[in-house]
Formats: structure tokens, sequence, C-alpha cells
RNA sequence: GGAGGGGUAGCGAAGAGGUCAAACGCGGCAGACUGUAAAUCUGUUCCUUCGGGUUCUAUGGUUCAAAUCCAUAUCCCUCCA
């Protein structure tokens, strides 16, 4: 298979500027750029799956480039609904600090910032250089713009687009970039750039968006809500990346394979068919997680945080001591015990819960439960004397979540 | 600068003086079923010492009573200049 059906059967191309990108994408080796903005310290699984682009193709010979937007983010990419908040400057360069050295220590491409280009080009020349070749008409065409214009946008995230165009013209003349890849929503940058290249220089320059990968539901895989699923291993845990790719539908795992790990199509078409004999065993769902996670985190991680679930879910944690739980359970959320609390404090406490109303509402129904026992009363008293070595408890909220709770 | 329309819980959106802690939908969180799935069903979703307390952009005011009326401020949107 070349690259372009690679990158095809995975489900991987959505757009293309140009139908010569084929010919090229197979028989050129091309220096391309993906970027993001730098809107949080981390990246989360969404950039993951975008960003993994960047890996297939360098393994087809295409050199590279990522781009932390330090420029771009400070102005803001239009959302299609509302205008952005505003991220202070300090956030951005923090942000920007983050997420260079993750995309570095994950992917090990070469990471530039537009800020180090655009930060010196005063008003005029930006007008007069960048300004001058893009019709405004043009720009209001963009899907993104047409739609703002009834909410309202404002000049600066106008303006937006243009210096995404200005980066791919940079990038062309500074390093050779001819192509540009992103996620479908980018499509009307992607375009701008091209536009821009053209009348500018006379050169056609490429765009390839991706589809957004999907739920069965429609939602943006990695979308959880409350807190999002960071790259960092700091901020989301191999044991919580886990559970959630563990949890993938059925309907999506065998497209997640494809688009989210490196196996082959013959592997992936093996995994699918085992997979449908005995679906309940899960076995594209633990080969996903697998995957996704020694490619992040290691092999090592990986280990830890499947011996964890295998754990945790198989009841086989009543057997364990102290020490077991203590030392392989190191990533879960710690809560430091001190002396003997009521059950409906302790979920205060601990913050598993963020009101009394709440922790009561959840011990009622049933939802908590101390080293594996269900505890329905408000008022039990945890104590040291209770704990497993009169040292750990294991609290669980609901099904699948579970704190430490620690006497020091 | 002018004219108009708005700001209601995480989001969307009803409510237009008392019966409003605020319908409904989504989302969230739990429970049942299950495969740690999906679908479905059920409960719940401001705080509480369960007496009550604090909410509908903010501050004042009218009233026995205000999310609802008035004034001012503020933010957003639309149109005109």
């Amino acid at each position: 298979m070349n690259c372009f059906e690679d990158l095809k059967w995975r489900g991987l191309i959505k757009d293309v500027s140009s139908p010569l990108l084929e010919k090229k994408l197979n028989e050129e080796k091309l220096t391309f750029y993906i970027g993001t903005d730098p809107t949080a310290d981390s990246m989360h699984i969404g950039h993951f799956s975008s960003f993994l682009i960047a890996t297939r193709l360098a393994k087809y010979g295409h050199k590279p480039i990522l781009l932390i937007g330090g420029a771009t983010g400070l102005i803001g990419d239009p959302k299609p609904s509302v205008e952005r908040q505003m991220i202070t400057k300090e956030e951005v360069l923090k942000n920007v600090e983050g997420l260079k050295k993750q995309a570095k220590e994950i992917f090990g491409f070469e990471v530039v910032n537009n800020y180090d280009w655009i930060k010196d080009i005063n008003t005029i020349d930006f007008l007069r250089d960048y300004g001058k070749y893009i019709n405004v008409n043009y720009m209001l065409d963009k899907d993104i713009i047409a739609r703002r214009l009834e909410s309202g946008i404002t000049f600066c995230e106008f303006a937006y687009t243009l210096l995404q165009g200005l980066d791919f013209v940079h990038l062309y003349k500074d390093k050779g970039v001819t192509l540009q890849v992103a996620g479908s929503d980018q499509w009307g940058n992607i375009t701008t750039g091209i536009e821009l290249a053209r009348k500018m220089m006379d050169t056609e320059l490429f765009g390839m968006t991706m589809p957004l990968v999907l739920d069965a539901n429609g939602v943006k895989f990695g979308k959880t809500e409350g807190n999002a699923l960071w790259l960092d291993k700091n901020k989301t845990s191999s044991y919580e990346l886990y559970q959630y790719l563990i949890n993938s539908s059925d309907e999506c795992v065998i497209d997640y394979l494809k688009k989210l790990t490196f196996l082959t199509k013959e592997e992936i078409e093996e995994i699918e068919r085992k997979h449908n004999e005995n679906p309940e065993l899960r076995l594209a769902q633990k080969t996903l997680a697998k995957e996704v996670i020694t490619f992040l985190h290691g092999a090592d991680e990986y280990k830890k945080a499947e011996m964890m679930s295998e754990a945790l879910f198989t009841e086989a944690i009543n057997n364990l001591s102290s020490k077991d739980i203590l030392d392989n359970f190191k990533d879960m959320e710690k809560i430091i015990l001190k002396e003997d609390m009521k059950l409906e404090d302790l979920l205060i406490y601990g913050n598993i819960c963020s009101s009394k109303r709440e922790a009561r509402e959840l011990i009622n129904g049933n939802a908590i439960s101390l080293n594996n026992v269900k505890i329905n009363d408000c008022y039990y008293i945890v104590n040291k004397a209770q704990a497993i070595d009169n040292k750990v408890y294991l609290i669980k909220k609901g099904k699948k979540k579970y704190y430490l709770g620690i006497y020091e």
C-alpha cells in the first residue's frame, strides 16, 4: 500500500486542495506542517489523533514540522458560535513552552513557533504585504466567518485566517514547506495560505484535512465532560487513559485502531474478525489502549495501567495488602486521611463530591464503597481500624472511579 | 453617535408581580440491565446544622410580595450614521 492509499484506508483524508497531491505524496518527499494554538499547557488526546499524521507521513519519508501558534494563539481562531475569550500573553507564553516540550518528547520532530516571525511585522507592513492580497469578499465566504456574521465577529478574529495564511507562506520560504495538514475545521485557514501563496509568489501550495474523529454519538473523540484527557501523564494518568480507551464503543473501536495506531491493515482486519466473534472480550479496545498508551507514555506505563485496571475490575483487590495497593496504584488520586470521620465528610474532604447534598445522594444511592464493600450510611465512621492493614482505604464512587485513602 | 433587542442554573430555552429553587430539552452524576460496552429504563442535578439560607448581569428603588415593574451602570447582538 502506498502512502496515499494507506491514509485513505484509515479514513484520514477528508479534503485535498488538489488532485495532484496524491501523486506528490506517493512519489516525492515533501516538507509539511501541522499546527495548534497554545490554548492550554498540554495537548489533549484530540491533538494526538491529528498530530499522529505527522508520524505517519514521516514513515513514508516526508518531513514534518510542528507549529505552535504563539502568535495566532494571542488572536484566537474563530469558533463557529461565539467570540473567544482572549487569553493573556503570559498564559500563552507558558502554554507555548509546555506544548513545545511535549511535542518534541512525544513526536520528536522539529517544532516552530509562529510568534517568532509574526511578532516583528508592523501593522503597515502587514496590511501592505499580506492584507493587500486577500479580498474581504473571499474571507466572508469562508464557512466559519460566514456563520459568525449573524452573531458577530470582531476584526481581531476576522483577521486570524490571514495570520495562518502568512504562516504557510513564511514556512514555504523559510523551510520549503509545501503542504499543510490539519483537522477539517482548519480547511478555511489552509486555503487562505494557499491563496496567499498563489497571489504573492505564483506558487501552488497544498493542503489536506482529516475528518474529526467522532464517537458513535457524534461527540469528538477524547471529549469527556469535566476534564479533558491530557497527553501529559501528570495531568491524566495512564490508568485514566486506559479506562477511556477500553470503554470505546464497538462501533468505533476499529475506526480508532485505524486512525490512532500504526497497526497494519492485515493486523487490524484480524483483530476485527476476532473481536466480532467475542465482542465481550474487547480485544479491539484492549489493543487500542495498548498501542496508544505505549506510544504516548511507554510500555511500562501501559503495563501498570493494564494491571491496575485488571485488579480493580475483577475483584482481586480483596486479596491485596496495603503494600501491594500502594505500590501498584501509585497514580490513583490520593486522599490523606488523618482521623476518624463520617463517610459523608470524607467524600467532601477528598473532593469526591462538591457538596454534602451530593455526598448523601451518592451514599444513599449505593454508589460508594470502601474496600469493595458498599456503604449506604452517611454517618458511617471511616476509621483506621477498618482500613487494610490499618492504613489504606480503596474508595470507589460509582462503577469506575477509584480513590485511595491513606493514613499516614 | 442614533434606534432597537437582549443578559435566567454547565449549555440551550420557558417564565413577564405572589402557587418560582424557577417548566422543558441537552449535558452531568448515580442506580438497574450488561461486556468496565451500546441501547433502554429509573432517580438525581444551588447550599443546608433539614429549621431554613442564598439565586435569574450589578447596584439602588417601587411593593405586603420582584427573575418579572422603575432608575442607573455594565456587557452582548442587530440595524443606521
